[in-house]
DNA sequence: GCCCATTGAATGACCGTTCATTCAATATAA
DNA sequence: TTATATTGAATGAACGGTCATTCAATGGGC
């Protein structure tokens, strides 16, 4: 009886189609062909296409979230931490390029919608991103910009995520230093 | 024989129902009943759904890059160039959600990809934001940080795309104080 | 009466899901 | 130990539904 995890194979072959092409572009019977199963293998691990892909949603968010949280230090200061987190969250993409793409198939789709939507109705037990909480302290202690949450969320997140699909496609090359200085110049933008 | 322009009925459909529900959730029978013609008389306009789908993201990015170039002053100085670019583009995206929703459908699947490769490999006969220029220009003059073209540009563009789909989401107003608030934290993130 | 835009039922391809069947591995009986 | 029964993971052909596209029929305008 072939390979002892047929399971982590099918989820394997759904993160590399499903990345490179869009949900469409996979259907059930390619990830069974790639993963080295049947179709209907894929059902007796997940009861549907759906449950597959939030499945590997949340597989996906969880490793990021643990590369994020590893030597985070609360104690240290509010800009420390934001470079932190930052250079953290760009060195994942960039070392993970098939979980960057998955998650933007994500939330550029129904799937995305209903997640937000639930966030926001803070229906979520949703594992949070520490970033809320050092945004608020950080307007308290005057040393971020008194803007809303939502937009500062804007200036430090959207430039990490423009400049992965760029590295991604080629269009640069994102190494240290240049992370390094691109997490910086985020700061600058939310820094009073 | 019903309304005279059944040409801009049809791309009006397809805007509204791709923008909401993506393209696999506009069949071209929905487009056409919302549009109110008969399935085969959106081929009397278009070959395909490919070409609609194309044809309408030119007239929309047309749309917008006049939009941009009004009042476009080339002899002010950077940063008010800088400011002037991003608020147009900000209020534009406020102004024309299904605009934004469109491109942002369009970009996050196979044409956008496409699209991306054909920029980059300067095959493009395709209209450029004003932007590049702006950027090296301001690099020369030491006013803008010595950093590749793409980061700059995910540092002014990425946040108002992550901005501009929360505005839609409902998750924050923006009102034009905002607006300029928010470009001006843009600005200090790519200034030196 | 002729032309041509328009119609919408029909076509064929594709896809998620189901389920009867297979068969290697394991348990049981002798 | 050997023969036999049981199990359930795995299979893949088949089903039902959806969708883009086609084209023969229709009817309005000239």
């Amino acid at each position: 009886m072939a390979r002892p995890d047929k399971r982590s194979d099918i989820v394997g072959a759904a993160l590399q189609i499903i990345a490179e092409q869009g949900f469409h572009g996979a259907p059930m019977a390619m990830i069974a062909d790639k993963a080295g199963v049947a179709a209907g293998t894929i059902y007796c691990y997940f009861e549907s296409k759906d449950i597959l892909i939030k499945e590997l949603y949340r597989e996906i968010e969880g490793k990021m979230l643990e590369a994020l949280r590893e030597d985070y230090q609360t104690e240290r200061p509010i800009r420390e931490r934001f470079l932190h987190l930052g250079t953290r969250l760009l060195k994942y993409f960039v070392a993970h390029p098939l979980d960057f793409k998955y998650m933007e198939q994500f939330h550029n789709s129904p799937y995305g919608a209903a997640l937000r939507r639930g966030r926001f109705a803070k229906e979520s037990n949703v594992s949070h991103l520490p970033y809320p909480e050092l945004f608020e302290l950080g307007v308290a202690q005057q040393v971020i910009k008194d803007l809303p949450e939502v937009v500062l969320f804007a200036l430090a997140f959207g430039p990490m995520i423009t400049l992965t699909r760029d590295h991604i496609l080629g269009f640069i090359e994102l190494d240290d230093p240049l992370i390094e200085k691109t997490i910086a110049a985020c700061w600058d933008g939310i820094k009073r």
